[in-house]
RNA sequence: CGGGGCGUAGCGCAGCGGUAGCGCACUUGGUUUGGGACCAAGGGGUCGUGAGUUCAAAUCUCACCGCCCCGACCA
């Protein structure tokens, strides 16, 4: 392609509306434009980044022995009422009326629409297993999108639906997807790790988000760099740095410290660390109140108390009902002589002496409180968030904390759909059987946004060669030199009859100078650069987008360099 | 849905009662041409929308709409 026949308005000013990397790289780019909040349009170079991306989870679907079907994006009220989401899914389903007052809803998923499908055609065991996936057009209607491509109300999504004889062949399938899904991200680049992740209210089965390492991600994610255990925040377990206070001291005293009601402010006045703090929080779970108790150095997590609970409604009492609670203003309350109050306790205290806890008095704390000594034991559970340093629960070795982008999720669905819908199918004993599920999705659009914020610096995008829109980038320099057009324009043929893709920066009017900004902005993997400088002693210039320095070559030996280059850039996406 | 911020040329912004501005981009001509060139001449606006206050509103008031951020929410 030739960029003086292309669409490619790349912006110099960052626009005001994105905040993270990717977003802005995506508009400054060329990739995409807005339309309205959370909805965007892609451009050309966009789309071919899109159709690279959809391109690898096509081959590695079919590979798994999934099919690809096509379901519509506008789908009939009655089949969401049938499993109850009409009502369930709530303001995110966007619903549409059509001429005669018909229900539908844009498709935010396709679970009951694939049931439904598969109940029609599926009659015998030996039909089994199904594995169907599409990639199409998903419709969530956001409280709050945001951050471009990462958080919106229209966007590009695979997903796949598994239906098998029993539970063990579901694991089967599941896994099967599971290592797909490890080499579509591979494949796309992308520096991933599947994560254990809490499984909410359908609970009973399991499930894994494939999370892409970012500073901008919206999750929050523990792992162990030794044994590759990872997992979500509401679902990571670790064991917690040791007590500072090895036994029981005498009796608890109340100490006065006046204004200071946080435990970094209370520690500094009595000089012990944040481990032998106990901090209540007050919480109220579906009315009502819940003190939980976490160690001074610990966060509580608030799904954890949540699950534990069964709790459908929780958050942190406000100030006036802290007050209700503990009879002292927020920051001084503790277990001991707390009464009329749930007490439950997180297990990372287990074990520890002389705690410093508040004291149900303003300005007023106490120290040496022993736990069932001081106050009676509570209910003990894991209710903190894992922090970095923690031992790993498999392996022991230090966790670390992070944060991620979900691009994908598998699910073990069992038979929640397949027995709402009566997706049954007549076995080998001649009785029906419900099928059994699986889902496993991907955010196509997501995943680009995602490449982008692992791939990127100052100057711009960094592609990885599998999803680069186009793999090398030619520049020719002087264009209004014949001999330097000419070798330019030998070289575009050159590199596209051995079968690359190439886009040929061939504006007339563009300095060297704007055409080197444009190409690390659009962050092509591979560049060659054609200039009157070099030609003169023969020579002209291969680079790759992540390396620093050029590589000066003769004319002749452009296309070998590039196939080189291009050969170590694959291998990074290989898996 | 709560809290905050912003809507002025395609983009980034200034102006904050009295003639609509700047930089970039765009058009034409010329000079340039290895890290977002220079000179000259141009084109482009119902100042988000609607009411109100005023002799006079981009500017003050109110309402609405849109966009962004924080929070709540997220199969």
């Amino acid at each position: 392609m030739r960029v003086s026949q292309a669409l490619i308005p790349t912006v110099k000013e960052t626009p005001g509306e994105a905040e993270i990397p990717s977003h802005k790289l995506m508009l400054r780019a060329a990739l995409m434009r807005k339309v309205a909040s959370g909805i965007y349009e892609y451009l050309p170079l966009g789309q071919r980044v899109i159709l690279k991306v959809m391109k690898i989870i096509r081959e590695e679907m079919e590979a798994a022995g999934a099919q690809e079907v096509l379901m519509p994006i506008l789908t009939p009220a009655e089949l969401w009422q049938e499993t109850g989401r009409w009502q369930k899914y709530g303001k995110e389903l966007m619903r549409v009326k059509d001429r005669h007052e018909r229900d539908f809803a844009l498709g935010p998923t396709h679970e009951e629409v694939i049931t439904d499908l598969v109940r029609r055609e599926l009659k015998s065991y030996k039909q089994l297993p199904l594995n169907l996936f599409q990639i199409a057009t998903k419709f969530r209607d956001e409280v709050r999108p945001r951050f471009g491509v990462m958080r919106s109300r229209e966007f590009l999504m695979k997903d796949g639906y598994s239906f098998d004889m029993d539970e063990a062949a579901s694991d089967k399938t599941y896994w099967k997807m599971y290592e797909a899904y490890k080499r579509i991200f591979k494949r796309c680049g992308l520096l991933s790790s599947p994560v254990e992740a809490d499984s909410g209210l359908i609970g009973g089965s399991f499930t894994h988000e494939f999370m892409v390492l970012a500073d901008s991600g919206e999750a929050a994610i523990a792992l162990c760099g030794s044994c590759g255990y990872a997992a979500n925040m509401e679902k990571a377990v670790g064991k917690p740095s040791a007590h500072t206070a090895a036994s029981a001291g005498g009796a608890f005293q109340k100490v006065s410290t006046p204004g200071k009601h946080t435990v970094a402010d209370v520690g500094a006045l009595l000089k012990l660390p944040a481990q032998q703090f106990i901090k209540t929080l007050i919480f109220i779970a579906d009315g009502k109140p819940v003190a939980v108790l976490v160690r001074g150095d610990h966060d509580v997590n608030e799904v954890k108390v949540q699950n534990f609970l069964g709790a459908g409604e929780i958050g942190l009492a406000s100030a006036e009902k802290v007050v209700e609670v503990t009879q002292a203003p927020v920051g001084f309350a503790g277990p001991v002589g707390l009464s009329g109050v749930r007490v439950i306790a997180d297990e990372a205290l287990q074990g520890g002496h002389q705690y410093v806890t508040g004291g149900l008095e303003k300005d007023v704390h106490l120290t040496n409180v022993e736990l069932g000594r001081d106050f009676p034991e509570p209910q003990w559970g894991d209710f903190r968030n894992v922090v970095t340093g923690d031992g790993c629960p498999k392996c022991g070795k230090p966790l670390q904390t992070g944060r991620g982008i979900e691009v994908g999720q598998t699910f073990k669905l069992g038979t929640k759909y397949s027995k709402a819908m009566k997706c049954v199918y007549l076995g080998e004993d001649g009785k029906d059987h419900e099928a059994v599920m699986g889902c496993y999705g991907i955010g196509v659009t997501r995943t680009v946004g995602a490449a982008i914020e692992q791939h990127n610096d100052e100057n711009g995008i960094v592609w990885p060669i599998s999803l680069s829109p186009y793999q090398v980038h030619l520049l020719c320099l002087n264009p209004s030199e014949a001999e330097v057009a000419q070798a330019a324009d030998q070289c575009y043929e050159d590199l596209k009859k051995a079968g690359f893709e190439v886009l040929y920066d061939d504006r007339p009017d563009a300095t060297a100078g704007f055409k080197f900004k444009d190409a690390d902005l659009l962050g092509l993997s591979l560049s060659v650069r054609i200039g009157a400088r070099g030609l003169k002693e023969g020579l002209v210039e291969v680079k790759r987008r992540r390396e620093k320095d050029v590589v000066k070559v003769p004319v002749a030996g452009i296309l070998d360099k590039v196939k080189e280059m291009a050969a170590e850039e694959w291998k990074l996406c290989t898996p």
